[in-house]
DNA sequence: CGTTATAACATAGGAATCCTATGTATCGGA
DNA sequence: TCCGATACATAGGATTCCTATGTTATAACG
């Protein structure tokens, strides 16, 4: 499995929220933060290269758009390659999260 | 919320498979990966530093155990205060999960 | 009886991920 | 006009896990 997902879902959970519609990073930390009620809160020292990583991936393409005023944002949506990516990397976590289920449900009382 | 879970189950299942009974650190990583029919298939280098990290914050303690002809295994244990570190990282892993899940169901269908 | 596989522990060094801290610039409200 | 929120970025470090290697004991096999 991929071990990758061991330590971290921020890469499998930007690109499911990208997968809903084009997202800029500040909206992705303020999506993820709302949605589960503040358990994810992520830094933009993790969010920012986790986002340029996913570019450089091949998996996300950004795009900046430009107010009039002059405010920038980048634009980031979901390439075919980050489909596919997006796919395997739910199909891991399901796969841990069931194994780590089995273990708790199997130790649970003897504590 | 245990940031530390975001990287790692390893502590959370090694506490959780000692509830069940003292096991020593290959028999650990044995039953952890029948139980889970291979999902997790923990190396010597992660196993073996993460008890002695277990022990030396308290969570667990072992012991020597010689046989007659001279083979050596170290048991662990719980502690008490491992069963409360235990019961902590069960209650993060639940919140983790859950918030992974609902990201995850709610993108779901756009991709 | 010698060789190989498995059991059982250990550590050094490095790769990957995430965080803290800091910096820049724009925007809205008091 | 000042401050908090918006919006991006990177450097440096902490942590986790892996690869690689080493040691010793036991079992299996020809």
């Amino acid at each position: 499995m991929d071990t990758e997902l061991l330590k971290g879902t921020l890469s499998l959970l930007i690109l499911s929220l990208l997968s809903r519609k084009p997202m800029y990073g500040y909206e992705l930390a303020a999506t993820v933060h709302r949605d589960t009620d503040g358990t994810f809160t992520w830094r933009e020292g993790s969010l920012y290269p986790s986002l340029h990583k996913l570019e450089a991936e091949g998996l996300i393409v950004g795009e900046w758009e430009e107010k009039e005023t002059g405010r920038k944002r980048r634009y980031y949506q979901v390439t075919k390659k980050g489909r596919g990516a997006l796919k395997a990397k739910v199909e891991s976590w399901m796969e841990l999260s069931r194994g780590v289920n089995r273990i708790l449900e199997k130790s649970d009382g003897q504590a």
